[in-house]
DNA sequence: CTGAAAGCGCTTACAG
DNA sequence: CTGAAAGCGCTTACAG
């Protein structure tokens, strides 16, 4: 069933059809109605691959994750499902891509295929050859993160640094001296991933600033990892009272950690860092820190990537998000 | 820059660029040599919606989720990422599309819109209106979980009666008599969700075969609740010193409840139930449970519907998997 | 081994 | 307010 054959039930052209659907011009009241009956009746929809061709746009987005490899953060699936509901309110379907390792096909594809209309790069790098792609395709985009000098992007991202400054100030305030920055894995550090590198200039610099003594040590995604941190910070480090991190995939093992050693926190010890809210308050006790608005950035993602699309041309725009620090129960005064 | 711009600077006509293309036809190799040299140089490649239309294929697949009111567990979120990568194996891209609340209009542009070549429902109800509706528009499609008499339907579902079955005997066999099932909300247990009811009808029977009792309490899938559930559980029950657990999303709070309790397991209770492989060894201590397979369901999943893509007429096809139950920390002989 | 042409199902100037 | 026709960029019988 197509077009044509609601036009004849109808007994008007095909062109009256698709103008009374897409009311880009007046048809009378009465053919409209005749129209929309029958396709009620037959329970028409415009097939969309022909629609995309003659348009010259999918309503399609892609929404670019990171290389499997990587576990998603609690984070980053939430932020998925949140585009997911986002791209909905504007009747745009969402492709879900993944990219890295052997995975160019799937991201060549999206990009010269004409396959959608803009897309959602996350966890970018600071150099990163997809956005260079993307680019040179004339493809509208929008990145989750942002790099070091952002000329014409466009992208939402946290302020990572800021955050983690004020985490420091606030455990400066508290009285601890010695603190250590737990951030993300050694190869995504080495690949230059913005947020922990931000976090880790933000957290020296204030260290720093409030005469702290200050370590950053570099965690892989994973709960063994975070475990085997937590036991080498408290073998190498017994002096430190405080730990900041970005790290949430090493959360549970850091959890299990604190569990064996008996260490009760914040009296032994104070956690704070920038973590995704659902899991700061699953912890125990529940972690203060700030909570990254997964759901508000996928929001803003999807409103600037149609801005783009809609005008090309338009000055770039972004949006940096500044979430507060929400107290919880996991800080409190150095112990003595 | 279309097919046609590489016919031309090829010296060739567009269909044999096609066929070059696509291998249904023979090209010598001379002119297939010149014609690829164009292509590579450009960067072409076909505009999807237009081959899509023409070929009466999209090369799509839509991933259909559970309403996002339901946050997704991990086990899903394992799910939707593993589809993404069986299916670019198979160079299918994946559209995700949101289901329930107000999200009708996308699930109606993917069935009638013939935007995709086939579906994956995942999280199916035992009546479900959007199987009657694929059915309806005879769209291949591929259920993961299955309904009581599941005719000529294609799915993929864990035999999570056999294998909650096995967790009680398991528990029998270390002299528990007092076990508790902590089964999923009562919303989704209303509305027929499948693994819950025959969770429960397997735990219920081998509980009475074994001389046990056997008690099954629903809980809202977050910590807040698996908190609630397990403070209820010892204050009205507290002879029981066991838990058979299918609620993911509660273990948070389980444990935190736990942690509160001062009760040491397996020493004081026993926990088993199916868990995700990834959420059992994070539990502290690690939780002996059957681990649910989501990696291996979504590429059988792919597998599945690829096949019933290709001959829709085929006979239709399952799989009921039945993963080991791991042997971890989490249950001892029942404590006298 | 290759080409000219029809057709996939839409949208949108062009005409009236 | 409406229709006839061209065109989007492919694929694929039909011919040779």
């Amino acid at each position: 069933m197509n077009i044509g054959e609601i036009a004849k039930r109808a007994g008007v052209s095909r062109s009256t059809v698709s103008y009374a659907l897409s009311g880009k011009r007046p048809v009378s009241t009465a053919t409209a109605r005749r129209i929309n009956e029958v396709i009620d009746q037959l329970g028409y929809r415009p097939n969309a691959s022909a629609r995309a061709l003659a348009e010259g746009r999918t309503r399609t987005l892609s929404l670019v994750i990171p290389p499997a490899g990587r576990r998603l953060t609690d984070v980053q699936l939430g932020f998925v499902a949140s585009v997911v509901e986002a791209a909905a309110t504007y009747d745009l379907d969402v492709l879900l891509s993944p990219s890295g390792g052997d995975h160019d096909r799937s991201f060549e594809r999206i990009v010269t295929g004409r396959r959608v209309d803009g897309v959602i790069l996350m966890e970018i790098l600071l150099e990163d050859a997809r956005v260079a792609r993307l680019e040179q395709a004339a493809l509208p985009f929008v990145t989750i993160g942002h790099v070091e000098r952002p000329g014409a992007s466009w992208w939402v991202d946290v302020d990572y640094e800021a955050l983690i400054r004020r985490c420091v100030h606030h455990l400066a305030d508290l009285g601890h001296e010695h603190v250590v920055l737990v951030s993300r894995s050694d190869e995504l550090v080495a690949a230059g991933y913005g947020p922990a590198l931000r976090a880790t200039a933000g957290f020296l610099d204030v260290a720093e600033q409030r005469g702290l003594t200050g370590h950053v040590v570099c965690c892989a995604d994973e709960p063994g990892a975070g475990q085997a941190c937590f036991e080498e910070i408290r073998r190498n480090r017994p002096e430190v009272t405080a730990l900041v991190t970005i790290n949430e995939a090493a959360l549970p093992g850091l959890q299990r950690a604190l569990h064996h050693s008996g260490l009760h926190v914040p009296r032994d010890l104070s956690i704070t860092g920038v973590i995704a809210k659902r899991l700061a308050e699953d912890f125990s006790p529940p972690l203060t820190a700030a909570d990254v608005p997964a759901e508000e950035m996928a929001r803003l993602a999807v409103d600037l990537l149609v801005e783009r699309i809609a005008d090309p041309d338009a000055t770039s725009r972004h949006a940096l998000l500044e979430p507060v620090v929400s107290l919880r129960s996991s800080t409190g005064a150095r112990p003595r």
